[in-house]
DNA sequence: TCGACTATGTATAACGC
DNA sequence: TGCGTTATACATAGTCG
């Protein structure tokens, strides 16, 4: 892209190097916008210079926001790829089988519309499904504590925020329905 | 970059932006990928397609470990006092019509129906969506949105599996449909 | 260090199968 | 639908001031 081909290395020159990190970080940026415009996507790119120095882009609701989306999702993921692969592999352990877990959030989706599906509802669906989920084992140990770790921060930030915003929100939910005790993945904000 | 100039709006052709997401994506991907090697920095990016899907890169141990960066540098501050700022004003100002709400239901209907979902599943998935929005239209619009996501995003990965399994217990499993190609997201192992 | 400036490599829009 | 090709727009490495 220049006077001449680039190899993919990491550029020796000091100088060179930071140069170039102005350039393409800018161009990251513009390219990662472009892309969430013209094809209306969810875009997120943080970028941290080894000088510590944070750049980022993100149309969604913030990068945090699309984060944890993100968050989420691997979660699942990861869950029902367990799920899968236990399914597979003892059809006939004691475990509850993808096709059951399904097969009961389904008739669960079915009962709660037939109510009127609330917030509330569909957390405790959400619930429901991830508490059967866990029931499955991950061995992915390391993951967790890192989830953990990220959770207790998020528990703690919800309880210093909600404090301040109780006086706006008398009728939310209560935060134990947000944050239950087995919940790794749900924290909407 | 092509046969004409490209302006910088959401692309109105439905199949041409669906091309367009799929060349720009893996050139974004490509860029961060160069700029964290060229450049020897941390950097992350990660994509949602309307239709659910994640795609992402990160150099870093994980797009997660990113994330526990980016909080400690960002949430305290910029964060929280944002997010206080929307509590503060959210009672009077809205964030979306219903009719924006549908709009975007909509175009994302047709998203997944080129995924491939059949059209009684989408008209189920929409009926559900709708259901879910209308009954709680008076609460928080802005976290209904990323709920609203959230859900979708599982529903999608649902039904997904679900066909899978549909094939895996009629059939004998063959052990290598567990990792399914197309699978971007995993990168924990 | 810091922008401009180009020459040149890349990315990609429109086509073609 | 998706991949390959081509023509063009864009991004940027090296350079100069």
């Amino acid at each position: 892209m220049g006077r001449r081909k680039v190899e993919i290395k990491r550029i020796q020159d000091k100088n060179s190097r930071q140069v170039a990190f102005c350039k393409r970080r800018k161009g990251l940026l513009k390219k990662a916008k472009a892309l969430s415009i013209l094809c209306d996507v969810d875009v997120a790119a943080v970028i941290f210079s080894n000088s510590g120095r944070l750049h980022e882009f993100s149309n969604a609701n913030s990068v945090t926001g699309i984060l944890q989306r993100y968050k989420s999702h691997v979660e699942a993921e990861k869950e029902i790829s367990a799920e899968i692969q236990v399914a597979e592999h003892s059809k006939y352990s004691r475990f509850m089988t993808v096709g059951e877990l399904l097969q009961r959030t389904e008739r669960q989706l079915e009962e709660t519309n037939a109510d009127g599906l609330t917030v509330t509802d569909l957390i405790h669906l959400e619930n429901e499904l991830q508490t059967a989920i866990i029931q499955i084992r991950s061995r992915k140990e390391k993951q967790l504590l890192e989830e953990n770790k990220f959770l207790e921060d998020n528990i703690a930030r919800i309880k210093k925020n909600r404090k301040k915003m109780a006086t706006d929100f008398t009728d939310l939910p209560p935060p134990h329905i947000i944050c239950g005790q087995q919940r790794v993945t749900l924290n909407f904000f």
